[in-house]
DNA sequence: ATCTATAGCCTACGGGTGTAGGCGAAGTCA
DNA sequence: TGACTTCGCCTACACCCGTAGGCTATAGAT
C-alpha cells in the first residue's frame, strides 16, 4: 500500500529507465557498477552510462551520496511509484483511460504463479462485488 | 481477434496520437476538421494540427486522398492494431520487471465495467486452467 | 613526488517533438 | 477579374534523447 499522492514524478526516458532499474534491482551502486550491472548486449559506452545516471540526477529520478571521489547513485524513488506513474500516463495517453488492454495483455502474457492468479481472481471478484450494476461504454 | 504479426507500424508520439484519435473517431477528415473534431482545450493552432498530420503522413500512419484542393487524411492502421503496438511496446519498455504489483494495482485503482471484470476473470481463470501445477518464481 | 587511471563536469551533434510562421497556389465571393 | 481565404509545402526553433568525447582534478601506485 503505498501512499496515494504522488504527483509529479519524474519522467524518465527510456534510456534512462534501464539504467535506474540498476540501481532497483542492485540497491545505490557508483557509475562503474551501474555500467558492469546493466544488461550486456545494449552497447553502450560507459560515458553513455555517464550521461544517463547524470540526467536522472538532473531529473531528481535519483540521487547520490559522495563516498571518495565518486558517487554512489541511488533511486529516489521505488519502481513501484514509477512504474505506476508510466503506467497510469500511458493508459490516459493511449488508451483513453481504458485499463482493459493492458490487464488483458498482461495477464495473458505474464509468467503468474498459481497463487498469484488466484490473488488477482480473488481481487477482482471483490472488485465486482463492490461495483454490481453500473455500466461503462467506450466508442468502437 | 485482431490478426498477430503486425511488426512494424510506425510509431507516432503524443501529439501525433491525439490527431490521429480523430480520425479514428470520424472518418476521413479534412485538416480543418480534424482541428475542428480535437477536444477544445489542447490549445493548438491550425497550423501545428497541419504540421502533427502532416508527420504522420511521412510515418506512414496516415494516409489522404486528394479532393479538389485538399486533403482528406485517413489513417492507414485501425486503432486496434496502433494500440496493441504501443501497449506491448509499453509493456516490454516498462513493465517487465515488475508486472505483477501493477496489475494488482490497475485492477484495484481503475474503473472496470462489471462486463470488463467478467472478462478478466475468464481470462485468470483459463490460465490458471492452463499453468495448473508450474511454478514459476521471479524474484522481488 | 610523479605518473596514470578514473571520476565527475561540460560540451556536442543529429534526430524526434511540441509548437508554430511564411509563402505561393488555388478556390470563393463580389 | 480582383480580393480574400484557405490549402498544402517548407522552414524554424528550442528542448528532449541517444550516444558519446574532451577536460580537469584527484586517488592510487611506484
Amino acid at each position: 500500500m503505498t501512499s496515494h499522492k504522488e504527483e509529479s514524478l519524474p519522467s524518465v526516458s527510456s534510456a534512462e529507465w534501464e539504467v535506474i532499474e540498476t540501481l532497483w534491482d542492485n540497491g545505490p551502486l557508483a557509475a562503474r557498477d551501474v555500467f558492469a550491472a546493466l544488461p550486456a548486449g545494449h552497447g553502450w559506452a560507459y560515458k553513455t552510462v555517464k550521461t544517463l545516471l547524470s540526467r536522472l540526477v538532473a531529473k531528481g529520478a535519483v540521487d547520490y551520496q559522495q563516498v571518495g571521489n565518486s558517487y554512489l547513485y541511488r533511486a529516489v524513488y521505488s519502481r513501484d511509484q514509477m512504474t505506476h506513474k508510466e503506467v497510469k500516463g500511458f493508459v490516459e495517453r493511449v488508451l483513453d483511460g481504458a485499463s482493459l488492454p493492458i490487464l488483458a495483455r498482461l495477464i495473458e502474457r505474464e509468467d503468474l504463479s498459481d497463487d498469484q492468479i488466484a490473488d488477482l481472481r480473488r481481487l477482482l471478484a471483490e472488485k465486482e462485488r463492490k461495483s454490481l450494476g453500473k455500466e461503462e461504454r467506450r466508442p468502437r
